[in-house]
DNA sequence: CGTCTTATTGACATATTTCAACAAAGGTGG
DNA sequence: CCACCTTTGTTGAAATATGTCAATAAGACG
């Protein structure tokens, strides 16, 4: 195991909540071990079930659903401090499936675990309860913007979410963060064709507001791109790390 | 109060997992009331907190999104034994707003019991994480739904998704279950104009497939209905209650 | 250097929106 | 019970945002 949980870099971040020692000792024990995975793993399938459940440490992936004939709906980014596969340990399967789009390190979970922590732990329950929700209040974010917005607004409200995301991980370097994907990508986040979003983002690159290259998003203007893509405040919640 | 929980009405139903008398009767005890509402009266307003839980005990309402602009999203539309306000009850404020579309009776739950069950009912405290995931995965959904479907599939799937969650409810009569909003509710739901929703309608009840009218909605070929509209095959999941 | 994937751009096709007018339903007061 | 008014549903025509097709450019990679 690489990682102490004593040592993890995420737990610092102004982002998440304070843990005591005690609940950084319990973590430590429950952490089963760290994974490597390189880019394109599948790390849940649509469907299946798990017995693992993950954190992610670094690298960033994909949640998304597969339609019968291949049309694609990504549900949402993943980045360092997600917490993947609690649908699965709750529900017993993934309605989603995850991949991996750059190489990532997972702290890895025993699903069977959960019982313990809701058994013992309240506080921990309580926790993962909280991280549900707050997937669930994204999501529904999500679908009032495919259901009531228009193209340039939905892509703005994308890169805003994600850079404020990232923003808050700090991992903002010279006006960008990393976002390793591909245009396929955000145009199957926001339920667009992948040339209409093109033009979008050459028209948010004209506009001098933010432009995507080279694996970087830089973000010239974040209030105009606020503006146009926010769809309530931004709210830094304090998350749980776990 | 009205209506014992070892008499609800609800959990008899084939949908609902089967509780022990001792559950029963520890939601008796937290069950702080009945509550009748007026059709409009709003339950829940996005941004702010409550101090009550609600269980829908009977009647229909509303989940919605309200943009700057005025436009809308509709969420969800909410059924009997719907549980209402846990986002508030664990995240501190509600990221939607409800509302009742008919008159509704509702059970009424105190969120500060909310510790109680975390802390001493860990199987309850696990079924509300489930209810979570549920409503989570519904809106993944939906999300696939409005980002990668084209009109006809959008209305189908929505009438498909309420006719089976009512069938669940055994509220189907005469091949037509009760279905209380107006088109500007659907239109709102499935992320289409009024008209072109109009439009669809007309479409699926000249291919003989669901006629929607007078407030029921009248599936007459609910294969056919499925086909084009279901996403992923019907989990008719054992949810719980409480 | 070739080959594969990904990004970019223009022209054209079309699903969906918007506008506008009318019809039907439902509620209210006389 | 009728006349009136408001809300909700229905339909056609025109406007437009977005999708599709197709060709080229630019990177990535062995």
């Amino acid at each position: 195991m690489k990682t102490a949980c004593a040592h993890c870099p995420l737990r610092c971040l102004p982002q998440f909540q304070p843990m005591s020692e005690a609940d950084v000792e319990f973590m430590q024990v429950l952490k089963r071990g760290e994974m490597v995975v390189d880019p394109g793993t599948t790390l849940f399938v649509e469907g299946a079930s798990s017995p693992q459940l993950y954190t992610v440490l670094s690298g960033m992936g994909l949640r998304y659903k597969t339609l019968e004939d291949g049309r694609r709906q990504v549900v949402n980014f993943v980045f360092p401090g997600d917490y993947l596969g609690l649908q699965s340990a709750v529900m017993g399967e993934m309605r989603h499936s995850i991949e991996a789009s750059t190489p990532m390190v997972l702290c890895v979970f025993n699903r069977t675990d959960l019982w313990e922590i809701f058994r013992n732990h309240p506080e921990r329950a309580f926790s993962l309860t909280w991280l549900g929700s707050v997937e669930e209040h994204f999501l529904s974010d999500a679908l009032a913007t495919l259901g009531q917005r228009e193209a340039y607004e939905r892509v703005a409200w994308a890169l805003y979410r994600i850079w404020s995301r990232l923003a808050a991980m700090e991992m903002v370097r010279d006006g960008s963060v990393p976002l390793p994907y591909r245009q396929r990508d955000l145009a199957d986040a926001v339920g667009l064709s992948l040339v209409h979003t093109n033009k979008t983002l050459a028209k948010l690159r004209g506009a001098g507001i933010a432009d995507w290259r080279g694996g970087r998003l830089y973000v010239t203007d974040p209030l105009a791109l606020a503006k146009i893509g926010a769809l309530e405040p931004d709210h830094i919640e304090l998350r749980p790390l776990f």
